[in-house]
DNA sequence: AGTAAATAGTTAACCGTTTAACTGGAGAGA
DNA sequence: TCTCTCCAGTTAAACGGTTAACTATTTACT
């Protein structure tokens, strides 16, 4: 059983050369139906599979995708934290990767140098960006002629590469206008960070849209910013409204954790919810509907994020299209019991 | 840019043989230094990397880690569902194999045949297998000649392969007596499948154990089993309680989610959690902290986990006749508030 | 019949490394 | 001086495929 069993031995076998062994298994046409059909027996009674290794060598291409995300501190924990986002994308990017013959490999982006030298030697033959990396990144990586894929990023970057996102601002938008249309003006807007999340940015103009549009001046002391979206960030941040923020009544959370964080500390300090608050999340992970009160958010389908990415990236690398693709999936409101009008 | 460089142009740029380059590279001593010192900067000024496909293909070994996960229904989703679990435990296989120089490549397990021919013409050096595959794969793998590591498996083959895991009887064991120590004796198990996950079995054990050496006699009609460890899951299993099993005071669920979703059902029907049930889940997952009233569970630490998994495949791959490990890391009973004395 | 084209195959170069085996020269020991 | 070993390299054969270019038949068309 450890035998390794090459093209040659397959040839030997049926009494050919190794190239038509090789026409046959790639389906070209230079072979007779009988002399096929001899080398498909061999093939199936040595169990012979072709070493991918080799083939990559040969045609220069090594079938695999890559997927990177950003290292904040060394591992993927960070980004993974509390996440089933990243999860999710991944399963739907492997479900159309391995349909497609292709494989899955995961890395964390160290520096763009380390980064570009690895889709080089790897012979990487495609890219899907996950979240957002240091600008000098994106710069480097146009000189790649494997083509990339960027999830949720940068705006700036969005005509050099393929780029998948959702209707991150209409979700903002819609997010906020339910708030308002329950009676809510005193609007808080949680999130990461408004400039190096990109994504959180243009959920900020979807919610400063829907203020306006209201008659609502957006103000600055109703913005808050947290250093990694996570429960316990949205949790301080709770515990900080509380204390220096009394006016606001309602609260949109960029993701789904930060609101649950949120949620937690208000209750905890005896609040209502949606009497006293009502939040609003975005993503729509499965928590959000077993918590108490069940979350008020924004859907997304992630999964199908995935998909969509995983298959353009293979439509790139295939050259089924030349164009660049922008593909902006949509969102949904999702109405639950953390938020009702205004008391 | 674009050029490809191979080790050929440097060998051309500093005036020696391929070869040369080649074992400087690979660090063997059969160069002089002032050579040497010639061939690095060569290296340097054409910003060569050797490609390690070729690489791949001369040495036999890809440098690349497998991780398989069970394909139950086309695609991971249904594994990673609800489940920080396996993102948490790659974060840790990542930050290991990357210090390492390995790549991590994922992939679901399709057939066993299909599978095993992977590993072969990809050339994978190591294996990780997160969760429960069909036996025959297991009995398949055994022909291998790369190293495997399980984690979380079935015990009858743990003396064929590495295999780490947490001390799930033990447990199950401390979840238990937590619960009988505040004078329950009406304990519900639930769990994915007491045969089918082998994790879920050992933890069953730990509950028997403990129900029995406070005089309790164990109950099948208190064991429940479902589909899956979903929120959706526990929820309706929850509900089932309330129906048909009103004489269980409290549950022990095999999972944070599983636990959760109970939890939901119980208080949608006007339960008071702990006062009319006592909840213990397991895994400690963030949510189970944020949740109303937080959830007590035994902790693993999962990122851990997959660190000494990698270690340990790493270890097998470069030290190739050393002997099977086998880890069994502990478990941490997490008191919250959905335990409380019988009332 | 003579030429062109299609068919069915083979040969050998190539992909980019590694590494065993070889080479020629210098230094050491007899 | 003659061998023997080291040293610092080079050469060329792998590794396991792919594929352009070639060959030898057969078929088709004037």
């Amino acid at each position: 059983m450890g035998e390794k069993i090459t093209i040659r031995d397959v040839a030997k076998h049926a009494g050919v050369s190794a190239a038509s062994v090789s026409y046959v298994l790639n389906g070209i046409n230079k072979v007779s139906d009988e002399t096929k059909e001899r080398i498909l027996t061999a093939v199936k009674e040595l169990n012979y599979a072709p070493n991918l290794t080799a083939v990559s060598l040969s045609k220069q291409k090594s079938n695999m995708i890559g997927v990177m995300f950003p290292l904040t501190d060394g591992s993927l924990s960070t980004i993974f934290k509390d996440n089933h986002y990243y999860s999710e994308m991944i399963s739907g990017i492997e479900y159309v990767i391995r349909k497609h013959g292709y494989d899955l490999v995961i890395s964390g982006a160290s520096s763009p140098a380390d980064c570009l030298k690895w889709i080089r030697t790897r012979n990487i033959d495609g890219l899907l960006f996950l979240g957002a990396f240091p600008h000098q990144l994106y710069e480097k990586m146009k000189a790649l002629s494997s083509p990339v894929v960027l999830v949720d990023t940068y705006e700036r970057y969005e005509r050099d590469y393929h780029h998948i996102s959702v209707d991150d601002e209409h979700g903002g938008y819609l997010a906020t206008t339910h708030l308002v249309n329950l009676g809510h003006k005193e609007i808080a807007f949680v999130a990461h960070h408004l400039v190096n999340s990109p994504v959180d940015k243009k959920r900020y103009i979807g919610y400063e849209k829907a203020l306006k549009e209201a008659g609502i001046t957006p103000s600055k002391t109703f913005v808050f910013e947290v250093n990694e979206s996570s429960f316990d960030n949205g949790y301080n941040l709770g515990n900080k409204l509380l204390q220096d923020h009394k006016d606001i009544r309602a609260v949109f959370a960029s993701s789904d954790t930060l609101a649950l964080g949120i949620m937690k500390a208000l209750q905890e300090k005896g609040k209502k919810i949606p009497q006293d608050y009502s939040i609003v999340g975005f993503d729509d992970i499965t928590f959000s509907s077993y918590a108490s009160p069940s979350l008020t958010t924004i859907r997304q389908d992630v999964f199908n994020k995935g998909v969509v990415a995983a298959t353009s990236v293979i439509q790139a690398i295939e050259h089924r299209f030349s164009t660049l693709q922008h593909v902006k999936l949509s969102v949904e409101l999702i109405i639950r019991d953390s938020t009702a009008k205004r008391g």
